[in-house]
DNA sequence: CGATCCGTTGAATTACGTCAATAGACGTGG
DNA sequence: CCACGTCTATTGACGTAATTCAACGGATCG
């Protein structure tokens, strides 16, 4: 899919405009430039463990990767999914609460922690921006913290196809209005599906089914067809017509 | 309960330590000063609306907020719960995703939006801070909804009243090893205890007399005993114990 | 003193979880 | 090419935690 061989320069990044560096000018990327390295990491690797103090700020150049909690019982629930341009870090020596961990093979843009925080006083440009990107990961928290806390099972599968659809498919126009058809690969097992939306594996796999049969999404396993976005839309709950039986 | 009458300084500010100036030195503080206002709310007054692009960024010097999230059809969710020094606000013209609404009588230092803006370039010690205060709400966000997606209706409420117990007796000492009793006044009610933790009223209102029945609260409705805060720290499910009959 | 609001409690219902068996998909080696 | 193991996904039958529906009790207030 993505490809990972050549190491671009900022100039042709395929982030260049989203990611953390987005804002900055011509000379304040020569900073960046300066600073920064190159990571590749394959499928199912560790990039930050839980309790652990990263020591690099990186972002996510191409691949994919959860943000996960887990409770001692062994309890998990993904709290983030990372596509290419959201970043990995926290300025500050804090651990991390987080275990993160990628999903496929996956090349990352990184600063060293220090390295980072010096650019972020330094560069003008990389605070707001970084402030912005954080705002958007927070009202993605709490979106998720809606669909986990008030989201009926197929509701939940259908929030999480729109949301990947909308990113992976990165709207300029409103996709919200369209309905032509529409292919997304799923980078999430069903197993992992039922992580990130609180359910089990079973559940993850049933509702699935339940809107294919329904004409929902069509396409394979990993694979999926979206024939209708609006359709989608309605069945993730957001948008107005409430689940049968809602007082 | 805390007294509203005197506006302060920022000198006296009960806040000063732990609100977005709290990096900021006496000069710093000066610019602040310049630009700062007060705001008294009742309880129960909406202070920014859903898709509102609110005209202040603010931080509560005493009371409390909640944050919410409303589905269309009216099921809700609170996505966050604020408390003295915390702020409310996003730089940049964003329409709220959230309806943001007081609790109890409520005291707010609030900033023009331009201002604030003008003063998170200018103040050196603002930003990093900002930046700071938005990760932390991005963590309580992601701790939410590993409460919302993967604990039982007890270990729910019993981890709201962990997070209030910890963050109203603003723990310099660690209170997770603290056996010693405590005392708790509920800022919600039974019915947005559920708002927050995804569970009706009901549900919210059996666990809570559940709790009581098993000695691991006290007291009244609203003004909770806690005669073993390690026993209710169990009780919330983040500590290693499994719930009964987990795989 | 009725009205209203909030909390509590009981009984019935249900969405999702649990347990269990089976089916594909994919790779390895004979 | 086929047999076999492994891993993931699917499907069915059953159990249960939480919701729903309903009734009631205790404050607070005009």
């Amino acid at each position: 899919m993505t490809e990972l061989r050549a190491i671009p320069t900022c100039e042709g990044c395929p982030i260049r405009l989203n990611a953390v560096c987005a804002d900055c000018g011509r000379d304040e990327l020569a900073a960046l430039e300066a600073a920064k390295s190159y990571r590749r990491l394959p499928a199912g690797a560790t990039l930050v463990e839980e309790g652990e103090i990263p020591s690099h700020f990186s972002s996510i150049v191409s691949g994919s990767a959860t943000v996960t909690k887990t409770l001692k019982d062994g309890r998990r629930q993904y709290v983030g999914i990372l596509l290419p341009s959201d970043y990995i870090g926290r300025p500050g020596r804090h651990a991390s609460l987080y275990e993160v961990r990628t999903l496929a093979e996956t090349l990352l843009c990184q600063f060293e922690r220090g390295a980072f925080e010096r650019l972020l006083d330094e560069v003008p440009r990389l605070a707001p921006r970084l402030i912005e990107m954080t705002f958007d990961e927070l009202d993605a928290a709490r979106e998720l913290a809606v669909v986990l806390g008030r989201k009926t099972a197929r509701e939940r599968v259908a929030s999480l196809l729109v949301s990947l659809a909308r990113r992976s498919a990165k709207l300029r126009r409103p996709l919200s209005e369209a309905d032509a058809p529409l292919t997304l690969h799923l980078p999430l097992s069903r197993g992992q599906i039922a992580d990130h939306l609180g359910l089990t594996i079973e559940t993850a796999s049933r509702q699935m089914a339940a809107l294919k049969k329904d004409g929902v999404i069509g396409g394979t396993t990993r694979d999926i067809a979206i024939p209708n976005f609006r359709r989608l839309l309605l069945e993730a709950g957001s948008e107005g017509n409430p689940p049968p039986g809602y007082r």
